[in-house]
DNA sequence: CCAGACGTTGTT
DNA sequence: GTCTGG
DNA sequence: CCAGACGTTGTT
DNA sequence: GTCTGG
């Protein structure tokens, strides 16, 4: 789950938002797939947050093959602080990841065939962002450069999303931001207290058309709400 | 102890 | 690096 | 996440 | 079936 969002914010409108210090430029994009360079929020220390440009697929730092990042796109919140792959990242390389919302595919039958109906899902809130969690990890190549990569955290559905799917990214809310990122936070405990589904209330869904599911479709009309057609 | 895996999703 | 399986 | 490729040898 | 690319 969690598989592709959209970004369409600037990065100005990331800086506002989040209270950032920096932020690379962000060009909008309605449809971002996994491998995708995307900006990521952490915590400087002694500085403060900042936007950071990381590739989506996360390559442990132990890792002899980077493929292992081409599955590593979510990690499952109830387990990550203790699997091998994401237990570093989840004590010492916490992040934000924005968005402005993301894509659900939900299973439904139609004439005993299972068919695949992508939904966009949003904040209720117009303009504002979602905040998923995350996890960041950085890959020495074989170059000598450092590569840094992401996940997403995923948990399972909120009232809203059991109709769609049964799992969902989470999504954290401002008072909780500084909890999450501080990378000297000790207390795995109260961090995986943070790995809740949303209030429900906070987002709204909705189809639309299955053009999003070719990875090379872009633009606005990727978000653009369709009626069910069954 | 060493060797070998280390993951998610969805589907069967 | 760290955990699991043998 | 879904779509689309999935191979080698040798030659240009 | 499984991996890579978008």
């Amino acid at each position: 789950m969690c598989g592709r969002y959209a970004l369409n914010a600037t990065a100005g409108d990331l800086i506002e938002h989040f209270g950032l210090i920096s932020c690379p430029e962000w060009n909008a994009r309605y449809n971002i797939a996994p491998q995708s360079s995307i900006p990521v929020i952490r915590l400087k220390p002694g500085a403060g947050r900042v936007g950071q440009l990381v590739r989506w697929g996360l390559i442990p730092s132990w890792a002899k093959d980077p493929s292992i990042g081409n599955k590593l796109n979510n990690a499952r919140s109830e387990t990550a602080a203790d699997k091998p792959a994401f237990r570093s990242s989840f004590r010492r390389h916490r992040c934000l990841i924005p968005a402005n919302g993301f894509y659900e595919w939900q299973a439904i039958e139609v004439e005993a065939k299972v068919r695949k109906q992508p939904w966009y899902i949003h904040p209720t809130e117009p303009g504002a962002l979602f905040a998923f969690a995350g996890l960041l990890a950085a890959w020495n190549t074989p170059a000598g450069d450092t590569l840094v990569t992401t996940c997403i955290l995923t948990t399972g559905p909120n009232a809203l999303m059991v109709p769609i799917h049964d799992r969902m990214p989470v999504i954290l809310a401002p008072e909780q931001f500084d909890t999450w990122l501080d990378p000297d936070n000790p207390d795995v405990d109260g961090l995986r207290g943070l790995m809740q589904p949303c209030d429900p209330d906070l987002m709204a869904a909705y189809p639309v058309s299955p053009a999003i599911n070719r990875g090379s479709a872009e633009g606005s009309e990727c978000i653009k709400p369709v009626e069910v057609v069954s």
